[in-house]
DNA sequence: ACCTGAACACCGTTCAAGT
DNA sequence: ACCTGAACACCGTTCAAGT
């Protein structure tokens, strides 16, 4: 035996995010996460049920630092939109896997979803579907910017300033 | 040899759209295009370069189809919002490759985005950070809803309206 | 000029075998 | 209880060899 100890589900999933953070969505592989943790790709399978169980864990990660980082933001919307959008660049990866990846539902704590949506209800301060139009804007502007899709000159702050706008 | 005549490139691609629309993105392999070409999928790199020319094509042909919806929908900004809801829920896949993939703009033809970006900016009739804003909206839209992203009861076509109205 | 099998460097996952 | 090598069914792509 090379190690004494074999890596703990907490400590695979400790770097299944690092991995993620380094290498993205697809660097994030099987084979090279057990190299990380100095096991064949096979031994993972005695901690973990397949590579899903450890996107969903992601994905649950990812839900909750959104979370903690939009009540963290100031009090105004206009705060908060821009917090949305820091995160997100500051985390491309991550908001790939929890919000450009199907989400797992079923894997993920139950209420963490729910506990977002009646956040983004009260601060937008109004019903369901204008919470969920003003989460759509956010959503799709940085979906946009992720993925190079606006053209090069384009100001993206000005954008956001008049996103911010429309919702106000 | 099996056949008298390979496929042209024209046919590879007009193949990969089918394959596409039948299977999905993930079903797009290089080999399963080839099994419907009846030739093994070395032989595919005698008429294209590489995956990533079908991919482009794909693309251009996306914003093209898109591009013609969008016109030929009524005059209202409702209008051609909701067309491009349908359209988008009608070609999944397409709308994939074209608006969540990364766009392949070094072989798509040239000024085939600056097309659509002067259209839309046309149509929202102001300038271009609003155009952007308009457009990020419909496109966040459309994501969370392919994405399965808004909880099930979620009243979507309420919530169109009111992001409708909200660029009005 | 076009097609092929074999190969390379990858995937996620299973399973019998070892300790 | 945990880890392993070998294997299976996949990827995109290259290349020498055939016609």
């Amino acid at each position: 035996m090379a190690n004494t100890n074999g890596p703990t589900r907490e400590r695979i999933k400790e770097e299944a995010y690092l991995l993620l953070q380094e290498k993205g969505l697809a660097g994030l592989s099987m084979r090279a996460l057990a190299d990380r943790l100095h096991i064949k790709a096979p031994s993972l399978y005695k901690h973990v049920g397949d590579k899903e169980e450890i996107i969903a864990d992601l994905q649950a990660r990812g839900i909750s630092e959104f979370a903690a980082i939009i009540q963290q933001a100031g009090k105004s919307k206009k705060s908060k939109a821009l917090a949305y959008r820091k995160w997100a660049k500051e985390n491309p990866h991550l908001y790939e896997v929890t919000l450009r990846t199907p989400l797992l539902r079923s894997r993920i704590p139950s209420g963490l979803e729910e506990g977002v949506t009646h956040m983004i209800i009260e601060i937008t301060g109004k019903d369901h579907e204008h919470a969920r139009a003003v989460w759509a804007l956010m959503h799709g502007l940085v979906d946009l910017e992720i993925a190079g899709r606006f053209p090069e000159n384009a100001d993206l702050d000005k954008t956001w300033k008049r996103a911010i706008e429309l919702i106000g």
